[in-house]
DNA sequence: GCTAATTAATAGGTTTAAGCTATCGTTAAT
DNA sequence: ATTAACGATAGCTTAAACCTATTAATTAGC
C-alpha cells in the first residue's frame, strides 16, 4: 500500500468520479484507475463499486476511506513538524553543566539567552564530566559546558573561556590581609580543601597542591563550591576557587590571584562529532562567551 | 512520503542500528540508508543524527517516528478492517421493502435471518418503490424487496415469491358468506377501496379494476393495508389484498380466492448492477424464498 | 600507535512499479 | 440509433526502489 494511492481512495470519495480524482491529483485516469484496482487486490476484497455511471463505496471502502483520512492527516503533520523544525533556533535545548559551573554561570547566561533566543526551551542539567559525557553520547543531552580535560571520546570541542583559579581564604589570614597577589609557593606545607570526589575541579585542586608542595585537608569532605566557601569563610583553612564562583561579597573570605604561572582551567562547550543544528550551537556559544565577564 | 519508509524510520528507531533494521525489514542496507535520507530531503531536515557508532534521533525525529507510527497503526486497521470483511455473512445490510411487503414479509424472515446470518446487521427501511430505488442506485440500500414492474432502471432483478391477489371484503356480504372462488367479474359495477397514490399496489389494483368494471372508492384514501382491512372489517366496502397480508385471524374480514385468471404480483428483491457481496445476496435471496410460505 | 572490526555512505547497475497515451466497452440519455 | 460519459484495458516509458560491491569513518583491542 501507498500513501498516494490513499490519496487517490480518498479523491474518488470526494469526487465521486475517477476522471476528476485522477485529474485533482495530477495523474492520469488509467493511472488512478489501475492503482485503486492494485489496492483492492492488495487488501483482497472491494472498495469501490464501479460502474459506468456511479461510484459507490463499500463498507469497507468507507471504512477504509476514514482511516486514510487519518492517515494523511498524520503524514500532513509529519510534514508540519519538519517545516516548523525548519527554524533553527526553536525547539528544545538540553544542556549539561558541571557543579562548579553551572551555579555561577546560568545566573549570567540565562536572562541573556531569554531574549537571544525567545522560541527556544532549555532544559539544564547539573551533572559531573563524567555522567555528562555520557547523557551526551547517548543523546540525551545536546551539548555540555565543562573543564577541558585530556579524554577521548569522540566529542567535539568548542572553547568558551578560560579561567583562572584563585586562592580563597580566611580574609584572618595573614595573607589575606596582604591582599597582595601570591605564588603557588605559598601553598607548600598547607592543607588545601577540596571537592568531594568525582569533581574535575578536585582533580585540578589536587594537580596543583601536588607540585606545590600542598596537601588535601581531608577533614571535610565538600560536596559543593558553596560549602567549600562557607567553610573558608568560617576560618576552616584554604581552597583553591574559579574565577566565576568568586563572591566577592561573601563575608569573611578573601580571594587572592596567583603570580604566574597562574593556575587555569578552560571551558568548552561538547556536542556531539555530526551533531545537527550546528548553526544553533554555535549561536549558543557566542553568546556565552560574550555574556562571560572574563577577558580571553 | 512513503508508508515503507516509516516503516524503515521505525525500525531504525527501534533497533538503533540502520544494518539491523535493514535486515528486519528485508532489505539491503544501503536501500534503507538511502531511502531514509531521501526522506530527510523531502522534509528539509534532519531526523537521525548519523555517526558510525551512535544512532541518535533528532527532537525532529522522535516527533516523526511517534506521528509514523500511528501512520503504520492506520494502515493496519486498513488491512485488518479487509480481512475482517473478507467472511462475506458479516457486516451491515441495508434492505428496503415496500410497505404492502415490509409489515407481513419482515416477520416471517427476520427470526431466520437471525440464526442465519449470526455476524450481519440488517438495517430495515419501509420505503415506497420510487425512493426504494433511487436510494439503492445512491448506495443508501444494498437490496430492496418489492412488486416487480416494468420499469427502466439499470438493476439487477431477482425473483422471490409470486403471490396471489385475493379479494378481501366484509364477513357480511353475501359472498363472504359463500366462502367459494369468484371470478373477478364479481368486481363489475363495485367500488373497490384502494390504498393511497404511490404505492405500487394501489396502481396494479386500481389496474384490476379497469379492466373488471370495477372503480375506486374514493371515500377513503388508505394509508397502508392494515387501515385498509380495518376499513373492510368494519364494513367499509371490499379491496384487492396480497396473499402474505391476508390474516385470516382479522374478525369480520373475509378474503376470497379468485378463479384463473388469479390476478399476482411478483415480489422480486433488486440489486445494483455490479453489486458487490453477490454471494451474501444469493444467500439471503434463498433464505427469504425458503422461508416464505407460497408455492411458487 | 597500529590493526581489525563495525557501521553507514557511495557508486553503479537491475528490476519493479508507477506513470503515460491511445483505445475499448458499457451505460444511459437524447 | 446515436452520442456522450466514464471506467477498464493494452502497451510502452520512465522513475525510483532495490541490489551488490566497495569506500570512508570511527572505535576498540592489541
Amino acid at each position: 500500500m501507498n500513501i498516494r494511492d490513499l490519496q487517490y481512495l480518498i479523491a474518488v470519495h470526494d469526487l465521486k468520479n475517477f476522471s476528476k480524482a485522477a485529474e485533482h491529483c495530477f495523474v492520469s485516469q488509467p493511472t488512478l484507475s489501475g492503482q485503486l484496482k492494485k489496492m483492492e487486490e492488495e487488501l483482497g476484497a472491494q472498495l469501490i463499486e464501479r460502474s459506468t455511471r456511479k461510484v459507490i463505496f463499500t463498507y469497507l471502502g468507507e471504512e477504509v476511506v476514514a482511516k486514510a483520512r487519518q492517515v494523511l492527516l498524520a503524514v500532513e503533520q509529519i510534514k508540519n513538524l519538519a517545516i516548523q523544525y525548519q527554524d533553527p533556533m526553536s525547539g528544545d535545548f538540553h544542556l549539561g553543566l558541571i557543579p562548579t559551573i553551572s551555579p555561577f554561570l546560568l545566573p549570567l547566561i540565562m536572562p541573556v539567552f531569554f531574549s537571544a533566543f525567545p522560541k527556544m526551551n532549555f532544559y539544564l542539567y547539573e551533572l559531573q564530566t563524567e555522567e555528562l559525557i555520557k547523557k551526551l553520547l547517548k543523546g540525551e543531552l545536546d551539548a555540555g559546558v565543562l573543564a577541558k580535560l585530556d579524554w577521548d571520546y569522540p566529542i567535539e570541542e568548542i572553547p568558551l573561556y578560560s579561567e583562572e583559579l584563585k586562592l580563597a581564604l580566611s580574609s584572618d589570614d595573614a595573607l589575606a590581609m596582604d591582599g597582595e597577589k601570591v605564588s603557588l609557593n605559598v601553598l607548600e606545607g598547607r592543607s588545601v580543601l577540596v571537592l568531594e570526589d568525582g569533581h574535575c575541579l578536585r582533580d585540578q585542586a589536587l594537580g596543583v597542591c601536588f607540585s606545590s608542595g600542598a596537601q588535601e585537608d581531608q577533614r571535610y569532605q565538600a560536596t559543593s563550591m558553596d560549602t567549600l566557601l562557607h567553610m573558608i569563610s568560617s576560618g576552616a583553612g584554604m581552597t583553591l576557587v574559579p574565577q566565576l564562583a568568586c563572591n566577592e561579597d561573601l563575608a569573611g573570605v578573601t580571594f587572592l590571584n596567583f603570580t604566574a604561572p597562574v593556575p587555569k582551567r578552560d571551558i568548552i562547550m561538547i556536542v556531539r562529532k555530526n551533531a545537527v543544528r550546528v548553526e544553533l550551537i554555535n549561536k549558543i556559544v557566542d553568546v556565552i562567551a560574550d555574556t562571560v565577564p572574563i577577558n580571553i
